[in-house]
DNA sequence: CTTGCAATTGTGTACGTACACAATATCATC
DNA sequence: GATGATATTGTGTACGTACACAATTGCAAG
């Protein structure tokens, strides 16, 4: 293996020349500097991270701001999980990452937290931009020497480092193809929209509805129910659609509450003519119901993995300086109760 | 972080006599040993593994063994690119990954790449152990300081590392359950067994039939075809079934060769009447009959992550002195025609 | 040909560890 | 008490890198 010293001798410069050209620290001759890239690429030279590190004695500190854990129904411990296991598999190279935890329905709690973690002035940023709006204006306050890097949810406009995350309009899409498949002769298809809507939400739909454009006979309503309600709100709209005299023969759950959804119709309709349930996120309540057949199938983005992902595009840039792809889209998972134990919530 | 130097200190020893006391080299009195061990205990020392591996110069050299990467439709490219991309990210930890390809189908080939690998003295091994009985053997003669990892297939009784891969029994589960739910009306499906045949596609037929056993009305009728024949083969088996009078409503094809059963379904059903198909592996010919609708879904067992996994697995073993799980399943990941590009092949 | 100054280049040290080798302590023997 | 042998302890160097600082070069002005 390559090391400094072989690419100064092959360069016949001092391996100080050789350090300035790989840091870019200027000062360097324009030939000096040609003879160093053509010895690096030559040579294969890729420098040694224990040394690297071993010098540099440093402490990257990244901050994550996103919900509390145990909101929406435990979604947040996902990432949560995802990124202390980056930080323990990154201990080595002497990472340490802080967390910044908000009320996801309060405003103000995003902002307060916001500050926090500005104040623990750190070396870089995650963040799930649930409050696109609010976000939007709070990124300006990060100064531009800081990289962040969003997940969850995006905001295309922001100068950010990378966004992680899902593709909603195509998880609508593969929603649609699922149940209209599995629909069998039914051909009326319910959407029940989690209020209040956001961003995801919109766009699963839409992509839902593009899907059923393009074939010609599948029918679909839509029903909007209130998330934060009692389930009694939730058995009254499953209680008026399942009446229907056209009974859709599956209902696409927007978001995370479909275990709400599910719990509805195991109540009011009989098993053998329950339509079918597609949603979102392998939340507890959610995987339960899967695992006991009254939820057919979850769409998950692997948002464990999306806060790993985050941690790691984090130091590879900042610790490894590598190039970083700006969108990095999460695989849409399709489970059932048979392939369930395999994905990680 | 306490470092040997603060240790010696506390201790009032020389680093020397702390190293000996760590790495047992004797030649150290009791009182000195006595102190030592206690400022170890006291200050929570850990050595620093950046520094050692720095010091001992070790360039970890890992050899894979599988098989040629275009075979089996170019499945096995997946793999060798998953480990080509974890060497890279390893290539500043001095990680070097050797390939020895075999012929998947002629045991002697896999012999001859054996000894070859072995010959190379590798610190660790990352094997596919295709001809299971035949890498039962062989694996007796690998020294024992030299850590395996299996990867695709298992052998469960050998002193592995690690085993990273699918659950094929599960696997055939999922597809009974998939094909179950969206053959409609149609109470029959049909097994395409591809031969020859091997441990991956028998546990799958398996998982198949122990589904279906669990629900009452379902029958299954089960079809041999010489995978390695013609495209002329599969349209006789295939032609033979859709003129029977209890056409079946699903056809589960047991490997990578689903893009066959699809071809000869193509040729001879009517589109509106043909069975659904469930076949595996994101070979490029199955996802071109996937995306084109002659495909309906494809299992995957992202086995280019599973030779990422394998190195990392060897990686965390050998320089991070990682405690290492046994087994590590891959998800079992439902790819149809709308998320087909969210997986890697 | 100096001198002064900026541009460029080279050198030394530290990071924490492993190990060879030098240095010192201990002790029996004469 | 001196000698030598052995047990114990301390020191120096190297691993490959980053960075501060020293040294050298180039070049225009005097």
């Amino acid at each position: 293996m390559a090391t400094i010293r072989n690419v100064a001798e092959r360069a016949r410069v001092s391996i100080g020349t050789v350090d300035r050209v790989i840091h870019r620290r200027g000062k360097v001759s324009k030939e000096a500097e040609e003879r160093v890239l053509a010895a690096i690429e030559e040579l294969g030279y890729r420098p040694n991270l224990l040394a690297r590190n071993l010098k540099l004695k440093r402490t990257l500190t990244f901050a994550a701001l996103l919900p509390e854990p145990q909101q929406d129904g435990g979604y947040w411990a996902s990432p949560t999980r995802g990124i202390r296991r980056a930080a323990a598999s990154l201990a080595g190279h002497q990472v340490e990452v802080v967390f910044f935890h908000h009320d996801r329905y309060r405003e103000d709690s995003l902002r307060e937290s916001f500050e926090k973690m500005l104040a623990a002035k750190p070396d870089g940023l995650l963040i799930a931009p649930v409050f696109p709006v609010a976000c939007g204006e709070l990124i300006r306050e990060i100064p531009a020497r800081i990289p962040y890097v969003f997940f969850d949810s995006d905001i295309p406009a922001a100068d950010r480092l990378a966004y992680i995350g899902q593709d909603s309009c195509q998880s609508g899409r593969l929603a649609a193809q699922l149940l209209s498949m599995t629909a069998g002769a039914n051909r009326h298809l319910g959407v029940i929209r989690v209020l209040p809507t956001d961003y995801h939400i919109e766009e699963r739909v839409r992509g839902f509805r593009s899907f059923l454009a393009e074939s010609d006979e599948i029918r679909v309503t839509a029903h909007d129910v209130n998330g934060s309600g009692e389930q009694e709100s939730f058995d009254e709209v499953i209680g008026s659609i399942l009446a229907r005299e056209d009974r859709p023969g599956g209902l696409f759950v927007t978001n995370a509450r479909t275990y709400r959804v599910a719990r509805a119709v195991r109540r009011i309709a009989r098993e053998e003519h329950r339509p079918l349930i597609i949603g979102y996120d392998l939340i507890e309540r959610n995987v339960e119901l899967l695992k006991a057949g009254f939820i057919d199938f979850l769409i998950s983005q692997d948002p464990d993995q999306q806060g790993f992902e985050g941690v790691q595009t984090l130091f590879r840039h900042l610790a490894l300086r590598e190039e970083i792809r700006t969108t990095i889209a999460m695989p849409l998972d399709i489970v059932t109760r048979e392939n369930v134990a395999y994905y990680r919530p």
